[in-house]
DNA sequence: CGTTCCATTGAGATGTGTCAATTCAAGTGG
DNA sequence: CCACTTGAATTGACACATCTCAATGGAACG
């Protein structure tokens, strides 16, 4: 791809670069520094640690892991999933680069899910200890943390409202809403994409079967709604596809 | 204590009293009270506020009302409902005695749901600006909080996952175990309760109709695992019950 | 003591799941 | 570089759990 050759090149903007710091990153507007001052931005940053990136299929963090950390995507998606009584996964999430995750571990100090890359992914780890302690002595940092958390607990509800109240249709038009949007936010495009998860994921996170979720997106082409690829999409008609979605 | 035994012996602790404090409350080990020194009670207690009782159908909070405080519930039982869309009501959560709610209003400074008693009840009020300037300076507070809504994300996970992995059985099955063991925590028989909530709002909880849910009663009756009569109902064999909830 | 809402039960409709077969994409080793 | 393997995605036919519609019974409350 010509924009990661350009990346290389250069070697400054690669997002999977793990020397970056919250300063420069270009999804600090949208990330936990959001509501930082530059001066508090560089105690955040220090606190904050970079790894090598995260190859697809590769764990963050598994369910009973001991918690430490919340994670801040930086590069590629993250999904977060349980395991069932009945050792059936469920997908709880998807995390987008400047999306935290990890922040159901806090009540048991133990992870209630596991995270795996979906593709090679770059994660900044905050540990939580630190982060409680700069917390106290930065009001803004410690009330845009509740505000993460808190907007983790709308968004489980409003997934919570789309599977028990919604059709198979209404449920992928309003993924790929919330992916478009997301894109958006990230100055990306938000009608042309490549799907980071697969159909079983997409089934899996929505409530419904594969077979379904193939069978939806044949349908939504077959309207002119979108055109499907594989995992490229293409939106053609975002308020018909919100129409659909009933959002 | 003395003191205390001679209140108890003239007004009876009547579980909507508003003149009690954390310090006293039978909840405040199961309640945000949790981690703290008796000292600290007492801050804490300082800054709540109790208010006459909610009668049936009252309101605590309506979706986009300005959030100002998280509550506790005393007595009672409180439902937590959102509107969709299209007008349709879904139940996201019933709260009872020690449990907190209205955390969903942190992240965008308004409430994202609204908050009905489904009986009589009575809630603290706890502010959230005093809240979070007492955490700053009690550690402790603020870590219990954090978990606190960290308990929140991952019952909102649990009940995803319940709801579109598991059958209409195990789903009512699931909430009458839950319901159970609230109970058991508050030292409340957890064989015999009454329910607070209808039929309907148990249906719009678990993502199933009326009817449905219905039929379950009928047929986990009919299988001698509990009884039902109406709003009252008895577990008869809860080890069965748990196979059923597949839990 | 009627009115109203809630709960139960039955019969039939339907959206989604299940099972199965085929095609397609990606990765692997010869 | 090609054959081979493996898993992902699509499509069809059929089954079934739950929904919808409808009727009745029961509880609660003024």
């Amino acid at each position: 791809m010509t924009h990661l050759a350009a990346e290389q090149s250069t070697t400054i903007q690669c997002p999977h670069d793990f020397q970056i710091s919250c300063g420069n990153c270009r999804l600090s507007k949208i990330c936990l520094p959001l509501a930082l001052e530059t001066q508090d931005v560089t105690y955040l940053n220090d606190i904050i640690q970079r790894g090598k990136p995260l190859q697809k299929g590769d764990h963050l963090y598994r369910d009973k892991d001991a918690f430490s950390a919340v994670y801040a995507v930086r590069s590629g998606c993250i999904k977060t999933y349980r395991i069932t009584d009945d050792g059936r996964e469920q997908v709880t999430g998807f995390y987008f680069p400047g999306e935290v995750l990890g922040m159901d571990g806090i009540s048991e100090n133990t992870h209630a899910s596991s995270a795996k890359a979906l593709e090679t992914s770059a994660v900044c780890e905050i540990p939580f200890e630190r982060l409680g302690e700069l917390a106290t002595r930065l009001p803004s940092l410690q009330s845009h943390f509740l505000q993460l958390m808190s907007r983790e607990i709308t968004e489980d509800q409003q997934l919570i409202t789309l599977i028990s109240k919604n059709s198979a249709e209404e449920r992928v038009a309003a993924l790929m809403l919330s992916i478009s949007s997301r894109n958006a936010r990230r100055k990306l495009s938000p009608s042309n994409f490549r799907l980071p998860m697969s159909r079983i994921d997409i089934g899996n996170y929505l409530g419904l079967t594969v077979e379904t979720v193939s069978r939806v997106f044949s349908r939504l082409q077959k309207l002119g709604v979108l055109e499907v690829a594989n995992k490229e999409i293409q939106i053609n008609d975002h308020e018909q596809l919100r129409d659909l979605a009933s959002i």
